[in-house]
DNA sequence: AGCCATTGGTTGACGCATCATCCAGTTGCG
DNA sequence: CGCAACTGGATGATGCGTCAACCAATGGCT
């Protein structure tokens, strides 16, 4: 675990990616909204839903899919239908859910969108890397979701456990 | 530069990079905030006045430090200040600036979160790293920011150019 | 000195994210 | 069957982030 002050090493690692988080989240956001009119939010969605058959998805698999609060997503999907890029059906086999389904619209715009995202991605990241930077990028992140996966699926026990009691 | 669509090694990159991304700060965030009251940005304008000499920084130099947009610096401010965690005073050399200082409420928040926000930081990322780990995403977020800068000194040279017609 | 472009900072409006709460439908268990 | 616990999802309040517009002070240039 190591004492509390950081080693220059890490630091240098720490400060580095906390800055070039910050910084390329909102130029990739900035990006895309600016030239297609859709946010980093609209894109993960719309990009889920054309990923699946029919164009169409339930709101617990959306969930899982981009790894949102329940109510975030909630309230995202309602602007969305306000806007015309999906709308909302009941489902069928359970009454009280929901499926989410993309409108014409909806495509057109995502399908307009990920060129734009795709050449983003290259300019500010990929395009910038060797190969085996990319590799390290690909072992950190796994590393990193590992750990939090472990915290989540721990969260989940210990509520089991406060339930048996 | 490259075609449209990504290599198997840039799609793994790069989602494993967004995934981590964003719980990461998530987690990051909701933990600091639990644990101390402070928000990730509360703890980033803080600990940049921490860092100055006599615990007070002009606007602008708290804007360098963070690289926030001015009105979002501002906002925070305002509401930081009716927190008690900082007091806004008039600023002697440019009399439309401001200089921002600590407050012993607000100093004492940020040492009390210091430690905290080490901790999750060496927990959820860089005791999970080899050094080389380590040293791979110090370069990787050089190369990202050098790009980030790069594009943005274009768009000052830019705006030069309109200025000069 | 006088003017105009620029800059430091604020404000208001608006969309987004989170939390707590709520509700209806479902499931499991006696 | 009937009740309690749980789940999928919606909602309202609140704080945050961005954009555009604004204001006053400043600095440079003639």
């Amino acid at each position: 675990m190591g004492t509390l002050p950081l080693s220059p090493r890490e630091a240098r690692a720490w400060d580095g990616y906390r800055r070039m988080q910050g910084l390329l989240a909102s130029q990739l956001n900035r990006q895309l909204t600016a030239d297609t009119g859709l946010s980093d939010a609209d894109f993960a969605i719309l990009s889920a839903l054309l990923g699946a058959p029919g164009h169409r998805l339930r709101g617990l698999a959306l969930r899982c899919e981009v790894q949102w609060e329940k109510s975030r997503l909630s309230h995202h999907l309602g602007r969305m239908q306000t806007r015309g890029l999906v709308v909302r059906e009941e489902c069928v086999e359970d009454s009280r859910g929901a499926v989410f389904q993309l409108t014409d619209a909806g495509k057109a715009a995502v399908e307009a969108a990920t060129d734009d995202r795709v050449a983003a991605v290259r300019t500010y990241l990929l395009d910038l890397l060797t190969p085996e930077q990319l590799d390290a990028l690909t072992e950190i992140s796994g590393a990193v979701l590992a750990r939090l996966a472990k915290d989540d699926s721990h969260q989940r026990a210990v509520a089991e456990l406060a339930r048996g009691t």
